[in-house]
RNA sequence: GACCGGUUCGUCUAGGGGUCUAGGACACCGCCCUUUCACGGCGGCAACACGGGUUCAAAUCCCGUACCGGUUACCA
């Protein structure tokens, strides 16, 4: 049997970042086992579902890489479906209107309302005391008739529990005597989502339901509609949740953009390192190596791997270089520094043009400086938006200098304002422009002016990157050629600044 | 409140009765390399929530407590 599994966003947001794993894991099990990766989006909240959001979701899902093997599959459109399964679990005395009026609930705090109401309640609520529930289908059929609104809810056994086995979580029990006869279809004929996703996972014919803990008690629900309408379940693996630092939920209200996806490709990450570092969070592969490319996470996955316990996303939005989890950035630094040129290089290009420093030459007679340049820069770079930041001095004359690189390698000797146009005139006189003919005028200056390396060079890559850090100075000039090396060493600009 | 989950270094995690004086990764700190640095190499710091059992032996099994999370809608 082919395995089917099934990514189910409902398009009321951006895509979330816990969203994001889930799907990835749905993924990760269907190519790992040869199956079908589907995704059903659930539209059946109209008032908040939106375009924007649908097309943010399937935009943060395509740049992760994961393409639906089979046509999108809208909820919305499946509704008479629904309705009809309701109504037919109605025929079989499973299901029963309920005629109770309905409730406002205002929208401000339902949750809280809720929870409220449950606290009260306490363990004496009786679930079974609605007293539309045996109504005889005579009593039933007519008040139906006169016009009387109903909603259909599942008629729940009085004594028993439901089960089942999740491939991660383990067995799982429920007595019936917890679970309330939820309501099925609404008194406006909608569908609700316990129906309406049963009926779809069969129409889909989902065999693995992977999705968050959140749904863990949902499973119970959802299990006796199978069981009313007589269908066989799927196999159910539930996900750890990912939390804000301290264990709290991680929502964009109280935390930003960084639960978007969408920050991360805005702000320079590699997918394959993105999805690396997602499959770390709550699944770990059996041996000790943890860079995994897209083909190797395939192969490595599987559910025994997952944790149990919910994972909490480390940041600090205090802190500029903390913006988002440590070891996310250092994971999209190891891809940076080590992935193939070929590769990266087509994303640099990209980042380059969108600042407005890409020029065609780099494809053309230019294209070996430029790889080579690239290749020398990104050994220390944290995401793509460094080409563009750090690494600007190397595609345009008009770059920033870093105040704290002035104060720390320039201004603290001030001999360098002498010292470094004497440099750019001795480079400038240097036939042989290449790493041992640099390196050897430096040393000389050094030695002449009886100071160290260090800072002729620091001084020197301020002067021509604006930057206190880089890849190795003489290699870096070099790279920038004669002409550019001199004319900035000469500048005067960085000390006034 | 009730029900259901969970609890190993700061964070992600390995481990599921003896091999655990608890392993790895990130972060942090130190040293080395070097021509400076956010590269690299080597090393260090640092954890089994608590209390009872069971057992010759418990991070691992059982019970309780605490804490955290989820669910408790005519939302998804």
């Amino acid at each position: 049997m082919t395995t089917r599994v099934r990514f189910a966003p409902s398009p009321t947001g951006y895509l979330h970042i816990g969203s994001a794993r889930t799907a990835l894991f749905n993924y990760l099990f269907a190519r790992n086992t040869k199956g079908k990766f589907l995704i059903r989006v659930e539209d059946t909240d109209r008032q908040r579902s939106t375009e924007e959001s649908l097309s943010s979701i399937l935009d943060g899902l395509k740049w992760l890489g994961f393409a639906p093997d089979e046509e999108i599959v809208f909820q919305s459109n499946n509704a008479d479906k629904h309705r009809l399964a309701a109504f037919k679990l109605l025929e079989e005395g499973k299901a029963y209107r309920d005629f109770t009026p309905k409730e406002d609930r205002s929208e401000k705090d339902i949750k809280r309302d809720i929870a409220d109401r449950a606290r009260k309640q306490g363990d004496k609520k009786d679930m079974r005391d609605n007293k539309y529930r045996e109504l005889t289908k005579a009593e039933s059929d007519s008040k139906a008739e006169a016009g009387e609104p109903f909603a259909i809810r599942l008629k729940v056994a009085e004594t028993g529990k439901t089960s089942f086995e999740d491939a991660v979580y383990g067995p799982q029990e429920r007595d019936y005597a917890d679970i309330e006869d939820m309501v099925l279809l609404r008194s406006d004929g909608h569908p609700l989502y316990n129906l309406a996703v049963v009926c779809d996972d069969l129409e889909m014919r989902i065999t693995h339901v992977i999705r968050g803990q959140d749904h863990l008690t949902n499973t119970h629900k959802q299990i006796l509609i199978y069981e009313a309408l007589g269908e066989e379940k799927p196999v159910f693996a539930h996900l750890p949740l990912i939390l804000a630092p301290g264990g709290k939920k991680l929502s964009k209200r109280a935390h930003g953009e960084i639960v978007s996806m969408d920050l991360y490709r805005e702000k320079g990450f590699i997918a394959d390192a993105f999805r690396n570092f997602l499959a770390l969070l709550g699944w770990s592969p059996k041996d000790e190596n943890e860079i995994l490319n897209h083909d190797q996470l395939i192969e490595s996955f599987s559910f025994d791997g997952i944790n149990r316990s919910n994972a909490a996303f480390n940041f600090d939005a205090n802190n500029p270089k903390r913006w988002t989890d440590d070891k996310a950035l250092w994971m999209n630094a190891e891809y940076i520094r080590t992935m193939p040129l070929d590769e990266l290089i087509p994303l640099v290009r990209e980042e380059l043009r969108g600042e407005k420093l890409w020029r065609e030459e780099y494809d053309e007679e230019e294209k070996r400086w430029f790889e080579e340049t690239i290749d020398l820069i990104r050994e220390r770079f944290y995401t793509l938006k460094d080409f563009s930041e750090q690494g600007r001095a190397f595609f345009s004359e008009d770059f920033d200098y870093d105040p704290k690189a002035i104060n720390k390698n320039l201004k603290k000797h001030p001999d360098l304002r002498e010292w470094l146009p004497e440099l750019a005139e001795r480079l400038e006189g240097l036939d042989d422009f290449t790493h041992d003919g640099i390196f050897a005028a430096v040393k000389s200056l050094c030695a002449d002016k009886e100071t160290k390396v260090g800072v002729i060079l620091n001084g020197a890559r301020v002067l021509l990157t604006g930057q206190a850090v880089g890849p190795s100075m003489v290699s870096a000039i070099e790279q920038l050629g004669k002409e550019k090396t001199v004319m900035r060493l000469k500048s005067q600009v960085a000390w006034n600044e």
